[in-house]
RNA sequence: GCCCGCGUAGCUCAGGGGAUAGAGCGUCUGCCUCCGGAGCAGAAGGCCGCAGGUUCGAAUCCUGCCGCGGGCACCA
């Protein structure tokens, strides 16, 4: 039985190359994609139409020519110049055979890729205020951030998940005054927090018993701080670092980066205060650090924020912002640049917004009347499966319709119990095997070369794209890439089931068939996992 | 006004410069003596916002315009 993997795009390039070269045509370095169309095989490349102009030849000649100096592997079966020019290349059922084999053993691994030496990564995400619950917003930022995480992790990368508090400043001490004057019976301040939850808090913290607006502030923090955690540890979640703001004002490092970054010449004082150069780096004009009245501003904390990042030794530090926060990636980037910062360690991934639907009528949320749908009561009604792959099956540049009465109904209308269905279902069949007395033997003994069935192939040949969705979903940082590769393999398998039976007379298909099972469930499973989307045995 | 994102089927959305633009939901038609029908097969439904440009080739890249969302503090 092969082990080795099947020919990829990496060793076609090196030969298409040599053919170029042997075929005493211009070096270029071949792309290789795969075809939309079957017919059109199993990788595809342009090279010869972009040669057609420098050697002012026909593409089809030249695709000719090339393919008569190829020098291909065994399981390249078949090469085929089609359309305007392109060179398809058709794999050998062999590599479909590795490609089964090949996620079977690598197990939990399969999709999965290192790096020569692992670079560290900061993901920091969801760093909502703790001035109240979190939001139904903050659970995208939660799922994205989380999933683009695993998929770092998949990829290489040592990661670490981290949720920056900010437990200090003036929001801080309007949520505890607002408790207090609640608690007191007056009214909040102007601009203050109001809505039921301060109303709760202001009635579990005795204000008797706490002396002063300062213990109110604190004991309240420390309750949303408990729930924010609670939270993000029901929909599983789990963050490597709670970085506190305060550590940043009470270490000096605060008065630090501003000495820094003053000795740097980046700093210059104007009307009584200090301002960063950030204009000459991008941003709209230049922001300040230390306010006239000599107190440091939010924007001196995300200074020694990321000063703190790289002095703890991270390659590179992904922002996860939402949309109403796109306004501080210039200054986010201004103040790297300031600090000398190779280009590329501080990233700013931007999610578009949600709005929350309930059977297509729009729930308008209002900070102001704290009315709105808390994330924790989103997870309670949808699931956090459900609430997980909604967030996750669109684009983080795409603002979020999230209907909450679609998402909730367990029924097809929702994506992920389809994926979740088809894995179900193969737990099932693995069931029936084992009632039925089914010994599969080993993956390796089994005779995959009966796996011939069009649907078999199909499912087989999208299995065995899993890992390059892998590497392209963590490269653009677009964990949606790996929810619709879910959905496209569920589909096939889905397809291969109504089709094919998996337990039946013939032991050696069924043998067969069964590893191919396995294989697609150790897919779904990776798939699901990177997600942090359960795989359930029975719905 | 300036900055960011979006505009693709009735709705929600995929689409990595390629070949005949896809899926789910909704609508319509079929498929359960057989491993899970939360499934499968099929039909209908598209000037890919508009206009230019680059390219052998543009839904995809560039420019302008239109529309929608978000942002433009010595708040955080």
């Amino acid at each position: 039985m092969p082990t080795a993997a099947p020919t990829g795009p990496a060793e076609l390039a090196d030969i298409f190359r040599q053919a170029l070269a042997d075929a005493g045509l211009p070096d270029r370095e071949p792309v290789f994609e795969r075809p939309r169309q079957r017919e059109h095989g199993d990788w595809a490349t342009n090279v010869a139409l972009t040669l057609a102009k420098p050697v002012g030849r026909a593409p089809r000649d030249i695709a000719e020519r090339i393919k008569n100096h190829l020098v291909l592997p065994a399981d390249v079966d078949r090469v085929v110049i089609a359309g305007p020019g392109f060179i398809n290349l058709h794999l050998s059922h062999v590599a479909l055979e590795q490609v089964v084999a090949a996620s079977v053993s690598q197990g939990t691994a399969w999709g999965r890729a290192t790096q020569g030496d692992a670079r560290r990564v900061n993901v920091e995400f969801v760093s909502a205020n703790p001035t109240g619950p979190l939001h139904v917003g903050s659970g995208r930022w939660a799922a994205a951030g989380d999933a683009i995480a695993s998929l770092l992790e998949a990829t290489g990368w040592e990661v670490h998940r981290e949720y920056y508090l900010n437990d200090a400043g003036n929001q801080l001490d309007l949520f505890g005054k607002s408790v207090a004057a609640v608690a007191r019976g007056e009214q909040p301040p102007e601009h203050g927090y109001r809505g039921a939850y301060i109303t709760q808090l202001a009635e579990d913290l005795d204000p008797e018993a706490l002396d002063g607006a300062g213990q109110i502030t604190e004991a309240a923090y420390r309750r949303m701080l408990e729930r924010i955690k609670a939270t993000m540890s029901s929909f599983g979640v789990d963050f490597d670092e709670w970085f506190s703001e305060r550590t940043l004002h009470d270490s000096g490092a605060v008065d630090d980066v501003v000495r820094r970054l003053r000795e740097g010449g980046h700093a210059y004082e104007q009307d009584g205060a200090l301002f960063l150069r950030t204009a000459d780096f991008g941003d709209d004009k230049d922001r300040v650090l230390i306010r006239a009245d000599g107190r440091p501003t939010y924007f001196a904390a995300d200074c020694a924020y990321m000063a703190s990042k790289v002095e703890r030794g991270f390659d590179v530090c992904i922002y996860l912002l939402g949309a109403d926060h796109h306004g501080y990636v210039n200054r986010l980037l201004a103040i790297a640049a300031a600090m000398g910062l190779k280009p590329g360690t501080i990233e700013v991934v931007i999610g578009q917004l949600v709005n929350l639907y309930r059977e297509g009528v729009e729930i308008r949320m209002s900070k102001r009347t704290g009315e709105m749908v808390t994330f924790d009561e989103l997870i309670e009604e949808v699931g956090p499966d459900a609430a997980r792959y909604t967030f996750l099956r669109t684009s983080l540049d795409v603002t979020l319709a999230f209907d909450i009465a679609e998402v909730v109904r367990q029924d097809r209308e929702n994506p992920v119990y389809y994926v979740q269905y088809s894995h179900a279902r193969i737990a099932g069949i693995m069931r029936t095997a084992t009632e039925r007395g089914v010994a599969p033997g080993t993956v390796d003994d089994a005779r995959l070369e009966l796996l011939t069935h069009e649907t078999e192939e199909e499912l087989i040949r999208r299995i065995s794209t899993f890992p390059e969705v892998v590497e392209y979903s963590a490269q653009e940082r677009a964990p949606h890439r790996v929810a619709r590769f879910a959905e496209e393999l569920a589909e096939a398998f889905h397809r291969f089931y109504t089709e094919c039976q998996v337990v039946g007379d013939d032991e050696d298909l069924t043998r067969a068939r069964y590893w191919l099972c396995v294989s697609t469930r150790q897919t779904l499973v990776n798939a699901l996992g990177l997600l942090g989307v359960s795989a359930p045995d029975r719905m």
